[in-house]
DNA sequence: CTGAAAGCGCTAACAA
DNA sequence: TTGTTAGCGCTTTCAG
């Protein structure tokens, strides 16, 4: 606490003990007397005695408390994966707390490192799209800092990773889209920098082959950050819907950039003739019009999965030397988006 | 940092000095020859050494931090609020670390002490529909603590406070529908513990009085869980299109609530019968099938401004007396799914 | 079973 | 201008 709160030190002197005694009975040593404990515990609880994290943190280089950091908490993925964090991490004793990189690089230093400087008991992070330079966690996972990275992971750090089968999300959207005779589909990806950029990828590509529609590069654009700015979206579409072979369906990797994507074909009078599935958790996919095909991401487990790893390794006795890769699968819901010639 | 760092002791050796000597370079105390402190700062630099937080605000009691404490994250206006928040506070140097209470008086009370006990330098809440008992807010605001309330405000302690203009923004929303010749307005709200309810219900209320038409009780469903329980809502709306009073459109008060009565209706084949409006900062009502009716919350500057006045207060030389109530006008986006008898 | 003392990293009052 | 010392709140040897 910040203002003048009870101490170890005023149990200490009301009842006439040292404070190593009543650290002691506060921390149910067994070396101290039954009676001792009873009173100091008693007189505690009287005057509302709270333990001092700081001062915790400062000595036992523990706090119970895990940092997140994700790019952004308004994506319907990162807010569930949140949840799906806390939902562990507050069962195991874990605070959570969140900070956001806004795709920035430079920001997503400044909060690992914030992080680390207050002394988390480990991270869980989503890299920015921005992101190249991995030197700074680094750092920290060779300083032992538990580190499990979750959705936009990287092969640089060899630690637990968790994400979503992104390879075979992006295939079977595209398929399906296939499946209903598209046969130019777009594909709006997030920055190449990022894992699940290219997961994605490769699954819309190995879609496309095996049902020889042939791979035309026209017809991916990536955002470099990642649906944050509508204008980039809006540029990329006008090029898209300006070349000379239009895309007949679209095939959008993101949250943000599906939304942005959706409101671009809206406001060109688009949305019916344009084929459309995207990457995306939002809950109210099906008031839309029309209502939207998604490729859903079991965001919640993802965090959840993440969290149990992260609490492994910092609660293991000996270094983790050991690491997995967990992979989750996406689900596809169909609904209209994706239909070819139906009318709503 | 939590793994053999380098401290300020490890600089002092190295070069020969005391620790405070090292300390006065570092922070550019006057007092300290030009030389010494470009040996220390060059040094330093060399071997990265980064200052401990923890142990500056055991011993500071400052932090430059700020805690924040809302209901949910996974709702378009907090994240946008968060926004706010952050384009503030990190252009001030504060860091801004983020819980959710999920609308648990439990959770929140123990997020805002975790908060306090870590020394963040102030407090940024909008209270959990849980909360009645606000003893652990006063105890802490009686400290000391700066305390900004921002949307769920309280009467209960004496702070600065913003919040939207809910009675104008409901008010507006409701003569809206009354405009458009729907006569049994129903209002979805929040629970009765949290101001913005009583704001809006006012707001409706009068609305309704203005233009003659009967209030009726019936037509009012509140949310004790501010629609986090999908199955609250689908009973409330199964109540209220079972009584013998059926509305003919739907006023929702607040982003989840929103979405989920849309998703009732939908069910019920009712969207394009029943008029709709309701509270959220949704950047996709366009997308929805009708197109949404919304009120839309500054949510982003209402985030900057509580950030503004919460530095102004945590900065203040002398504790400060006055406080001010900041009320920020909402915004009716209207569009079809409130119009009467318009088919899409 | 309990107390004294040191120390986590840092700052600041006091001395020199 | 610099060093010494104490102390923020707590835990933990080491003695007793």
């Amino acid at each position: 606490m910040k203002f003048d709160t009870v101490t170890i030190k005023d149990i200490a002197k009301a009842l006439n003990f040292s404070t190593s005694t009543v650290s002691r009975a506060l921390r149910g040593s067994y070396e101290i007397s039954a009676e001792t404990k009873k009173l100091v515990l008693e007189y505690a609880e009287k005057i509302n005695y709270r333990p001092n994290p700081i001062a915790l943190s400062l000595k036992e280089r523990r706090s119970q408390v895990i940092g997140v950091v994700v790019c952004e908490i308004a994506n319907n993925f990162f807010s569930q994966a949140i949840n799906g964090i806390e939902s562990i991490a507050y069962n195991r004793g874990y605070h959570v707390i969140i900070t956001q990189s806004h795709e920035s690089a430079e920001r997503e230093k400044v909060n690992v490192e914030h992080h680390a400087s207050r002394s988390v008991d480990g991270l869980l992070i989503s890299l920015s799209c921005e992101t190249t330079d991995l030197t700074f966690l680094k750092d920290l996972h060779e300083k032992g800092l538990p580190i499990v990275f979750f959705d936009r992971i990287t092969d640089e750090i060899d630690t637990h990773k968790v994400t979503a089968n992104n390879y075979m999300g992006s295939f079977h959207a595209t398929e399906h889209l296939i499946f209903q005779g598209f046969k130019k589909i777009a594909h709006i990806t997030t920055s190449p920098s990022l894992s699940i950029t290219n997961e994605r990828l490769k699954g819309y590509a190995d879609a496309l082959a095996k049902h020889d529609i042939p791979y035309n590069k026209s017809l991916i654009k990536y955002c470099n950050h990642s649906g944050m700015i509508r204008q980039e979206i809006d540029e990329l579409m006008d090029e898209l819907f300006k070349q000379k072979t239009k895309p007949d369906a679209i095939f959008a990797a993101g949250d943000r950039i599906t939304t942005l994507c959706l409101g671009y074909l809206k406001r060109m009078k688009q949305k019916k003739e344009v084929g459309f599935t995207g990457f995306t958790n939002t809950k109210v996919g099906e008031l839309f019009d029309p209502p939207l095909t998604v490729v859903k991401q079991p965001a919640f487990e993802i965090g959840q999965t993440a969290t149990e790893l992260l609490i492994q390794m910092i609660e293991s006795k000996r270094p983790v030397t050991e690491f997995t890769t967990k992979i989750l699968e996406t689900e596809l819901i169909i609904r209209e988006s994706s239909l070819k010639g139906v009318e709503v």
